[in-house]
DNA sequence: CCTAGTATAGTACGACGTACGAAAATGTCG
DNA sequence: CGACATTTTCGTACGTCGTACTATACTAGG
C-alpha cells in the first residue's frame, strides 16, 4: 500500500510534518531550550543532517511549531456579534497558551506564521465589523493582545515562582529583602491568595472590550 | 592612590561593576545573542574565567544587566498624584526599553533584581494611594505593564520589519500571501503612514488611568 | 617565614547549529 | 537495457558556546 520512496532509503521515513509535529512534542516535553536538532533527530530514529531537507534552520522549524499553536484556536462561531468573536478568540488564544507555556515570549517576537496571520485577521475583523473608529480598531486590537500575552507570561511565570522551594534553592545573584516593599508583597499575597483567580483574565477582557464601546467611536 | 591588589594580578583589575558595565555595553551594540562570555573578557582584556570569580553564571549576568536597564527609570516627583506618577514611571519604562530593545523579552521573564522591584514597588505605591480598591490596584497594575511591555515589543518588531529590504530578504520558510488578509494589510498600513505615530503610547495609557477611575472603587 | 585567603586564568569537555559533500534509491530517456 | 538526473538520507567536521576543574601568583595576618 505504502508508494515506494523516492530517494535513498533512511532508518524511517520523514516529511515535514513529522518533524514539526516531534519538535512541538519535545517543546511540550522539555521546554525550548530542550529542543535540540540532535535530540530531535534522535528521537525520530533519523541522521541529523537529515531534517534539513525540510526545514531551512532551527529558527523556522521554532516559527513551525508557533505557528501550529497558533492553529489550535478554533474560529468563533458564525453568529457571534463583534464582542463575542474577539472575546472568545482572545480565551482560546490564551487557553492555546497556557498548554504551551515556552510559546508565550515567542508568540510576537517571532515572524508569523499563516495561522498566526489567520488569528490576527480574524480579531481585527470581528473588531471591525462593529462600528468603531479606525483609531479604535486599532487600538483596541494591541489592548486585546497585549492583554492575552501579558497575563499568560504572568500566569506561568508565578507559576514557576509558586513552589516556594525552588524559589529558594535559586536565589540568583540577588537576595531581594522584600521587606522593603510592601506593596509588592501585599501584591504577591493577593495572587497567591487565589484572590482574582477565579477569572480574572476574562474579567479584565470583558472590562477592556465594554471600554471599546464607550469611547468616541458609533 | 590606587590601593594595592589582592589577589594573583591579572592584565586587568575586574570588578562586579566593570563586568556587568561591558555586558550591558555588548547587549547594547550586539544584541542579547551576541553577548558571549568570551567575547566579553576579550573586550575587558581578561580571562574567560576571571569573570566567573563575580558572577554565578551567564544567566545571573543577564539578570543583572535586566536590573541595570530597571535602574535607569527615574522615581516620579515627589508632589505628583497617583496618576501622574503612575503615568511618569510608565513613560519612564517605556523609553528606557526602547533604549536597550534586548531587554524587551526579558522584562517579565527573567528573575527581578532590585531596581525592578523598586521599579514595581513604586507602580503599586503610586496606584495604591489613590482611593481604589485592591482589585482595581491588582487590574491597573497588570493593564499599565502589559501596555509597557506590549508597546515596546510591537515597536521594535515593527521597527525591524520596517524597512522592506530584510522582509523579503529574509522570507523565511512561509510565504504568507497576504492578499487574503485584507484587515491585517490595512493595519499594517495604518502603522506605517505613522497614523497612530506621535504618541499613541501616551494616549493609549492616558485611556488606561482614565478607565481605572471609572471602576467600582471610589 | 608561613599559612590562609583572594584573585586571575589556561585547558579541556560536552553540547550545540549546520556547511559540505558522499551515497543510495527511483525515475526518465535514449 | 544502460546512462544520467533527481530525490532523499546522513556521516564527518568545524566553529562557537558555557563552564568545571585546576593551577598559579599575589597580599595580609600571625
Amino acid at each position: 500500500m505504502k508508494r515506494p520512496r523516492r530517494g535513498r532509503p533512511g532508518k524511517v521515513e520523514l516529511d515535514f510534518d513529522i518533524v514539526v509535529d516531534a519538535a512541538l512534542q519535545m517543546a511540550d516535553d522539555d521546554g525550548l531550550e530542550g529542543l535540540s536538532m540532535r535530540k530531535l533527530a534522535d528521537d525520530l530514529g533519523a541522521g541529523v543532517m537529515s531534517l534539513y531537507y525540510y526545514i531551512e534552520d532551527k529558527e523556522a522549524l521554532v516559527d513551525a511549531i508557533v505557528d501550529r499553536v497558533a492553529a489550535e484556536v478554533e474560529p468563533a462561531p458564525a453568529e457571534a456579534d463583534w464582542k463575542e468573536s474577539t472575546r472568545h478568540l482572545a480565551m482560546a488564544t490564551h487557553q492555546a497558551l497556557l498548554r504551551h507555556p515556552w510559546a508565550i515570549p515567542l508568540w510576537s517576537s517571532s515572524r508569523p506564521g499563516p495561522h498566526r496571520v489567520t488569528l490576527m485577521e480574524q480579531i481585527l475583523a470581528a473588531l471591525a465589523s462593529a462600528d468603531l473608529d479606525a483609531d479604535v480598531v486599532d487600538l483596541g486590537f494591541h489592548a486585546v493582545v497585549n492583554h492575552v500575552q501579558g497575563f499568560a507570561r504572568q500566569r506561568v511565570g508565578f507559576q514557576t515562582a509558586r513552589s516556594t522551594d525552588e524559589a529558594r534553592l535559586r536565589p540568583g545573584g540577588f537576595d531581594v529583602d522584600l521587606d522593603e516593599f510592601p506593596h509588592v508583597v501585599a501584591h504577591i499575597d493577593y495572587h497567591r491568595s487565589g484572590h482574582g483567580r477565579h477569572d480574572e483574565f476574562a474579567f479584565v477582557l470583558d472590562l477592556i472590550l465594554a471600554g471599546l464601546e464607550r469611547l468616541p467611536g458609533s
